[in-house]
DNA sequence: TATACGATCACCT
DNA sequence: GGTGATCGTATAC
């Protein structure tokens, strides 16, 4: 299956939107090289009663993308040398997006481990920063919506059943811990952690 | 202008 | 399980 997600597609809740984009591909045409895998790991930011996400407090030259149309790419930098990818949620102007944190490679794995330094094939993608690095992706590439972007696209993928989803705390936050948003893929290996 | 702090990772014990 | 790397941004002075 190589059919891309339909800008309808993102029109849902954060909390909807999170589980569903589980078990679809992301594919990176990065450097003309195709890589990409399947989504096992993600987590929900939501502004408005979420104090973990970029956009609580307000709407920054930073966090801006997290305000357009759903489905746009928010890549920002983290910790001073790595970046991580977002899908933007909800409606315009509200300030909500999801957390790509891990996927299991199926395309270009070759390239991804030059990009990764050589690690095992289990690193490759298992943690946000990890899956930015793996696919070529910074915040020069922030801004574009998966539906038209030509560097990268989120494809219709396998099918998941909804009793193969765990939910679980966010990972890697001190702020909104008691929030169960994160949602991955039920002993699948490739999840981080 | 100054400073503290991350939605992380790799490497150490 | 602990910690240093490294820098853009937000918030404080």
């Amino acid at each position: 299956m190589s059919t891309p997600l339909t800008k309808a597609f993102y029109q849902k809740p954060t909390l909807e939107l999170a589980p569903a984009l589980l078990g679809c591909e992301l594919v990176s045409y990065v450097d003309g090289e195709e890589v990409g895998g399947i989504i096992v790991e993600v987590e929900a930011y939501r502004g408005d009663i979420d104090q973990a996400c970029h956009c609580y407090h307000k709407r920054t030259k930073r966090n801006d993308v997290m305000f357009w149309e759903p489905g746009y790419a928010y890549i920002y930098f983290i910790y001073g040398m790595y970046h991580c990818l977002n899908v933007v949620s909800e409606k315009r102007d509200f300030g909500a997006a999801v957390l790509i944190r891990a996927i299991e490679p199926t395309r270009g794995i070759e390239v991804m481990r030059e990009r990764r330094g050589g690690k095992r094939d289990r690193d490759l993608a298992n943690g946000p920063g990890k899956l930015c690095q793996a696919l070529g992706l910074d915040t020069s590439y922030s801004g574009q919506h998966f539906n038209t972007a030509d560097d990268f696209a989120l494809l219709k993928g396998r099918r998941i059943d909804k009793a193969n989803i765990e939910r679980s705390s966010r990972i890697g936050i001190s702020k909104s811990t008691e929030l169960d948003w994160r949602f991955s893929m039920k002993d699948n290996p490739w999840v981080s952690r």
